[in-house]
RNA sequence: GGGGUCUUAGCUCAGCUGGGAGAGCAUCUGCCUUACAAGCAGAGGGUCAUAGGUUCGAGCCCUAUAGGCCCCACCA
């Protein structure tokens, strides 16, 4: 055993016991050794971080539920597998990597699709070491043997295969639809990539000139009015009486020389706007729909970078540009007839903000219809389960709305779509590898597709691509299903949802049985924390300053699943606090230890032992069940007011005396239960501050190798002592009453005071003959007195009232009877409404009638207990007033 | 437009299936008591947003209202 310093310092113990870990292979889990024992497997992969850069409070939060639940469950027995890896986060990290050449001097293209990939390779592999060695600092237990990236070998595999096998079963196909384009990142993204936010517009109002009849125009109101360039059709109601003779006719679109027919459709809301829409249909998902129905012709008026296509006075002009060049010629030729402010929603892509352009093209995407039902069905059989529950509305809901999903990007980082093309006849191979010649025309010359997968797309297949699917793998045979997925709400949509549904088509099972929400971890103010507010806390900042489980604790205390939770030092101060009580306490334990044998039999304990120990083994089955039920932050709080109040300030405080004496024949027994109690406690701590109790734990018990494999406390039988409980709570009440007099008359804790107990509960009083040391060194009693009246009380004495006894401290020249009269007529006011409150219950027939059994009694019990102490404080009053 | 969620002590938040309101921080009062002043012992502080309802009993369930937040959505 060795002495521990005297302030717990986490730095250098982190790094050891981290690297201690590693060494030991504690993080390694294994199907055919799990196998081979009989061990349940349980198993939880890792949300991939992506490797755009360094993990911030949001990965530390999901990491460390994740660690709590993996470290509790191989406690338990469980093989306990912890599946990491990283993602290749397509579009966010080649943005990075172009910029980062940019600065370089060097453009993309330049350096071709091969350069570029290399360049992002040597990205990936820079921030991927940054990455885990920030995961190791947050002593995160992934069994790093089996790291995998969302484009290695084997998952690459699993993508090609998911997607040849969905495009055999036609649910993959390529087609010319209108998507989301950005711009600015070039590429189509998904629906679920889109933000939305309102932005503050203008409505123009413009009349488009009806073919042949001179003066009249149809008036049309529209937020782009640039996108007229595109225009095909005007649409009205049919039921519109208002437009009815037009539908049919031909307008003349200005700016062009185009004409265009005003056609009938539902979609368009009379009482919205003038009542005559515009169509567009290669630039507006609704007016795409509606060119669709009418068959008309799509023009794509911009370039891939929103310039304007169409030859004439726009061309090359940037879609913003072109608005207001468009709109200042309206005006010039009469046909702008009002210009109104209008708030309307704009969508932007979620990683460059740039206003997104709706476009047709040919792209790759994923029928949605068919997938979608089983996974509604897994939530609503049960197979699928989210904590807290209400989330699983939102997953249900969006499954439910679900529109197909755009899965070709034109990026290089990222899966190359198995598509080839014959370079001769245009032939399209879906296929494992590029075909020798084209099927149809023979020619030998085939390039494969261009573009790569929605980063998405590979995520998708995370918990059973890492686990060695399509090949028939052990792993795949005992892990899979995985138990638990940690993430925050923020990615249901793109992720969870999508596991789902890949898993259920793929796999014929569920991911995962569980979906365990966390929320955002936000700044001190409740801001989400962003690189461009800088109001951005780096985990490690924290582990350093303070260590990693005072980072650990303050993320779980009082942070229930699914709701945000705001970060501030005052919160990490507290854990550490706390980290260092635990450090001292078992300080003081070891350096007990040190001088006498811990040794002792169930029979040798005295009440205070049998009640610390019959608490801790209430204490496990409490917090077991908690864990069971993901309610992480409970549990902890438990351990935490366990080890602080009741073992700190009242267990190892009761104590000391024993300690002290040598003489003390219980010595031992209370070593023994200081030692005994302590390793529980540190064992139901350690998911939750796993450096700490490991450090405590090897110095406690040399013949130990690690509390991360000891095993998980459990309730047991021989450790329950309900009657000594009881015995100990009534000691505290004492205890505590003692002090408020003593405190409430300003008297230092130097000066000793008598202490008298009446009572005429032999019970009672035989409890307290047992446990006159307890008032000596917690209440300051220089002498305890038993008895059961109160013969030899001068009346110069201060009292206290506690159930069945009152208590009196003789002192002469602090006697105030104000005051005691006051406090007494305080006391009886309470009782008086505790009585009240507990009398009309039990006279109330309903009551009695309708409530349990057990509440009946309990409010029994209660009136027993304040009719007794009102009698004290009626009798103590009548004293004093005498 | 639809859906969700929140409103509890000065601040930040817990409160599990309905059965006498809790924690941390802050505040006040005593204590350097041989593990810990990052500590110990006491104390103050809440018509649990508002109004109804269900119930023997509501912070918790239901309805409405007010305010905050979030997500989804094709109203040009």
């Amino acid at each position: 055993m060795k002495e521990l310093e005297k302030t717990y310092t986490p730095g250098e113990i982190e790094s050891r016991l981290y690297q201690k870990w590693l060494d030991k292979k504690y993080f390694h889990a294994d199907a055919e050794e799990g196998k081979r024992k009989g061990k349940k497997p349980f198993t939880i992969v890792m949300p991939p971080p992506n490797v755009t850069g360094q993990l911030h409070m949001g990965h530390a939060l999901d990491n460390t539920m994740q660690d709590i639940l993996i470290r509790y469950k191989r406690m338990q027995g469980f093989e306990a597998l912890w599946q990491p890896g990283t993602d290749h986060a397509a579009i966010a990290t080649e943005v990075k990597v172009i910029n980062k050449l940019k600065e370089e001097g060097i453009d993309k293209q330049d350096l071709g699709r091969e350069g570029f990939l290399k360049e992002a390779w040597k990205w990936k592999e820079e921030y991927e070491d940054r990455i885990v060695s920030q995961m190791y600092k947050m002593g995160v237990s992934a069994d790093w043997d089996r790291m995998r990236f969302t484009m290695d070998e084997g998952c690459s595999k699993a993508v090609q295969e998911v997607f040849i096998r969905l495009y055999e079963k036609g649910y993959i196909y390529k087609g010319s639809r209108i998507i989301n384009w950005c711009p600015v990142c070039q590429t189509s993204i998904s629906d679920a990539e889109v933000e939305h936010e309102d932005q503050n517009g203008f409505f123009w109002h413009i009349n488009y000139p009806i073919v042949g009849e001179e003066g009249r125009f149809v008036e049309i109101a529209t937020t782009r009015p640039e996108t007229m360039l595109g225009d095909t059709a005007v649409a009205v109601n049919p039921e519109d009486d208002r437009y009815k003779d037009l539908i049919g006719k031909m307008l003349k679109l200005p700016l062009t020389d185009r004409e265009i027919p005003v056609i009938a459709d539902d979609y368009v809301d009379k009482e919205f706007g003038t009542g005559c829409v515009k169509i567009t249909p290669a630039h507006d998902p609704n007016d795409f729909e509606v060119g669709r129905r009418h068959n008309l012709p799509e023009i794509c008026m911009m370039n891939d970078d929103a310039t304007i296509n169409v030859p004439g006075p726009y061309f090359g002009m940037d879609r913003y540009e072109a608005r207001k060049a468009m709109v200042a010629d309206l005006e010039k030729q009469g046909l702008l007839v009002k210009v109104v402010p209008h708030s309307h929603s704009v969508g932007t892509h979620d990683r460059c903000k740039t206003t997104v352009e709706p476009m047709v093209k040919q792209q790759w995407f994923v029928k949605m219809e068919e997938m979608a039902k089983p996974a509604i069905e897994a939530l609503k059989k049960g197979d699928l389960k989210f904590v807290p529950e209400n989330f699983g509305k939102t997953y249900l809901h969006w499954l439910e709305g679900i529109r197909d999903w755009c899965i070709s990007r034109q990026l290089w980082w990222g899966h190359r779509i198995p598509a080839y093309y014959c370079d001769e006849c245009g032939e399209m191979v879906v296929g494992r590898e590029m075909p020798d010649q084209c099927p149809k025309c023979g020619c030998t010359h085939l390039t494969q597709d261009e573009d790569t997968l929605d980063t998405w797309f590979s995520s998708a297949l995370w918990p059973f691509s890492t686990l060695g699917w399509p090949d028939k793998t052990v792993e795949m045979d005992y892990f899979y299903p995985t138990s638990v997925l940690v993430t925050g709400y923020d990615i249901i949509f793109f992720w969870v949802v999508r596991m789902v549904f890949s898993a259920l088509e793929q796999t014929g099972t569920v991911p995962f049985h569980t979906v365990l929400i966390h929320g955002l971890v936000r700044d001190s103010q409740g801001r989400k924390m962003s690189k461009s507010l800088g109001n951005g806390i780096d985990p490690l900042e924290v582990v350093e300053k303070y260590g990693a489980d005072a980072l650990r604790m303050t993320l779980m205390t009082g942070n229930a699943p699914g709701n945000d939770m705001r970060f501030y030092w005052e919160r990490v101060e507290a854990s550490r606090n706390f980290a260092n009580k635990v450090w001292n306490a078992s300080r003081f334990i070891m350096m007990n230890l040190e001088k006498a044998p811990a040794d002792a039999s169930l029979d040798q304990l005295t009440m205070a032992d049998k009640w610390i120990l019959s608490k801790v083994n209430r204490l496990a089955k409490d917090v077991t069940e908690n864990m069971d039920k993901y309610e992480l932050g409970i549990a902890l709080q438990k351990v935490y007011d366990f080890i602080w109040e009741e073992f700190c300030d009242w267990y190892i405080e009761m104590v000391k005396p024993r300690l002290w004496d040598d003489g003390d024949s219980t010595k031992g027994a209370a070593l023994w239960t200081l030692k005994t109690v302590l390793i529980q406690s540190l064992k139901l701590l350690h998911p939750f501050m796993p450096f700490i109790t490991e450090e405590i734990f090897c110095n406690l018990q040399d013949e130990e190798e690690s509390i991360m494999i000891a095993s998980w406390p459990q309730f047991c039988q021989e450790w329950s002592f309900a009657p000594e409980e009881k015995a100990v709570e009534t000691i505290k009440e004492a205890v505590r009453a003692i002090r408020g007099v003593r405190t409430s008359m300003n008297v230092p804790p130097s000066r000793k005071a008598k202490v008298y107990v009446v009572s005429e509960s032999e019970e009672l009083l035989s409890v307290f003959e047992h446990s006159k040391v307890f008032f000596a060194t917690l209440g300051s009693a220089s002498e305890v007195i038993l008895q059961k009246d109160r013969n030899g009380i001068g009346d110069d004495a201060v009292s206290a009232v506690i159930p069945q006894a009152n208590l009196y401290l003789p002192f002469a020249d602090l006697v105030d009877v104000e005051k005691e009269l006051e406090r007494l007529k305080n006391e009886e006011k309470r009782l008086n409404g505790e009585l009240a409150r507990v009398n009309g219950m039990l006279n109330n027939e309903k009551f009695m009638s309708r409530a349990p059994e057990a509440k009946v009694a309990e409010e029994r019990a209660k009136l027993e207990k304040y009719t007794q102490m009102m009698a004290q404080v009626k009798e103590r009053l009548a004293q004093l007033e005498k």
